[in-house]
DNA sequence: ATTATAACCCAAAACGTTTCGGATGTCAAG
DNA sequence: CTTGACATCCGAAACGTTTTGGGTTATAAT
């Protein structure tokens, strides 16, 4: 059905060899034969198997992904837009990404292991990493080559790029200081992922900053999405005292407590200040818009797709670690003075 | 360095024909050696060679999706929605999704020749059809398994799973038009989307059906993003006399429209009706909240991953054309009565 | 006339697996 | 003692490609 290199060889009635070698452009097949073996090919229909290459050449042109089954979902736009940057990069090098879901939480090693050590893949892209991760640690066990989008509180050298979350989140807090808010809130993701951690770094320290108390019943943990936020507001807004401005751990969490405070009748960016983190587009056409930390998602994708190729070739990286400067973007949802 | 079958043989003073067979639980090894192998396998750290196995099954165990260069955004949250319960369902079939982009416009067709032939995928899944679909063509012609996410207007017989827009749209504009509405405009991608072409016959029907006259000044093409929405609705809302209800091709484009309308002074659901298509979760939570069409974007997902394993398998499909029924929701944004 | 050089070609091995078609040995039935 | 059945094992081929290490012929240099 398909045609093969022997198919071609027969046709042209030369060796298997001499056909893969005009195809190839090796100099030592003659011009008239190369030529030969091309328009034959083409003719014929010939794709190479890609399969049979990858075995014979022990490469797989594919970089691969898996899903922690807690991660952010393929719907979450920020998440989206990073991972469209890094299949743009890496396809213009003639890689391929590879998706795997994990099925359990425990089952994400054993993932790792069938596919990786399945030499299915050049190189590995770890998402959402967490303060002490299994797989950052299993791949430096394996000594597989991987790039993460993150980083972990041990003090293992491996490459990633991250955001300066601590540095993004103190803006924040320094920002809503200053319009004259005290009681800010804070509605986080599990401290167990790294980011948050920084995030919560960053909270603290400009609150101290600002000489504010961090009053730990105003940090609540929610899932990270639309709902978790409303969720989360919906208990905020319902102590005794409730905050005048609620910071969250990105934009999608954001727009769910911006709903919250205006299903109570409240309006954002008087009554209570909203910030997000990402600005993600949806951000910036939202009503209010959102104030919020903007991250470079797909340019961040674009470099981890170079960094990706560079270590499935196994080439040392100029620049293995790769922290990026956030920046506030102020919009509405922070838009008014209060007058305290 | 990684171990094979070879090395496991010599291990064990079996052959390799008899570990493979042990590892499979073929019934003419003995259960000693079969245990032996396979507590050596594991000790050794063996993983199968997945490359090679393909090479030999002639099978990849993989669906590949190949992103058109101007087709829906990774970060598109309904597309994200759909491509998850893909990934979910195959996943847990043991299959893989290989996502490839488009270099170029172009280069659709010989991105799926490459990818195709070179027997890479088992099948594949073809998203956003237009009305005369080369891929579609392509894939039929070269007898490719395949299952699309989406109809087009040839007669062609393959599988499919679509929402069915016609009737969607004319629901909208029933409710819309019930609602007193006499100026309704629609904002549409490209005719050439099959989905786009469905939604004006709803649209046009819908309006016949309500006894009003359609303007065609008064259908407007953007991109599908909330930035061609904004767009869109602008130069509506610029004409000498406005429309008052703007019916947009998703979700996406109606936030976008949405946006303008209220950076137009005016109130959504007061002033101008705004209706979507697809239900996204930001829908429920934008402000006001969207009337829009729901679609079951993660069930739709889940049927095609169905699908696609079977076609991949060879097996025909008891049901291979399913078109989904659509369900209005009415919610916040097309909330007021008029008074005409 | 011999030798060196260049131009062109190819057989065979290798990548790691699965499977077909025996081969060998043992044991019970005839 | 032979035959057949059974249990256990294995060699070799196959999947389609790339690469190694040649071989053959014709031409140029000695």
């Amino acid at each position: 059905m398909t045609v093969t290199l022997k198919d071609i060889a027969r046709q042209v009635n030369r060796s298997v060899t001499t056909v893969s070698r005009a195809l190839h452009d090796y100099d030592d097949v003659s011009s008239e034969t190369r030529e030969l073996v091309k328009r034959t090919a083409l003719e014929m229909g010939y794709a190479p198997n890609v399969v049979a290459q990858r075995l014979q050449k022990q490469r797989a042109d594919t970089v691969g992904l898996i899903l922690p089954v807690f991660g952010p979902r393929l719907s979450d736009p920020h998440f989206g837009d990073v991972l469209a940057g890094v299949a743009e990069e890496i396809a213009s090098a003639g890689f391929d990404l590879l998706i795997s879901m994990a099925d359990s939480p425990s089952d994400g090693l054993d993932a790792y292991r069938q596919k990786i050590v399945g030499r299915r893949l050049d190189s590995v892209l770890v998402i959402r990493t967490q303060r002490h991760d299994q797989r950052i640690r299993f791949l430096l066990h394996r000594n597989m080559p991987f790039v993460a989008n993150g980083r972990v509180l041990d003090d293992w050298d491996f490459p990633y790029v991250d955001v300066d979350h601590a540095k993004g989140m103190w803006a924040v807090v320094q920002h809503v200081a200053e319009l004259g808010h005290q009681r800010i809130a804070f509605i986080t993701g599990s401290p167990q992922l790294t980011f948050v951690h920084y995030q919560l770094e960053g909270f603290r320290q400009g609150m101290a900053n600002a000489s504010l108390p961090t009053d730990e019943s105003q940090i609540v943990e929610a899932d990270l999405t639309q709902r978790g936020g409303y969720k989360g507001a919906q208990i905020l807004l319902s102590h005794t005292i409730p905050p005048t401005a609620i910071v969250a751990s990105n934009d999608l969490v954001a727009l769910g407590v911006m709903s919250a405070v205006q299903d109570q009748g409240l309006e954002v960016g008087r009554d209570v200040a909203v910030v997000g983190f990402d600005d993600i587009p949806m951000a910036d056409t939202s009503h209010p818009t959102l104030t919020t930390v903007h991250q470079p998602a797909a340019h961040m994708g674009q470099v981890l797709g170079q960094m990706l190729i560079s270590v499935a070739w196994g080439k040392t990286l100029t620049r293995p670690q790769v922290l990026v400067e956030p920046s506030l973007v102020i919009r509405q949802s922070t838009g008014l003075d209060l007058w305290l």
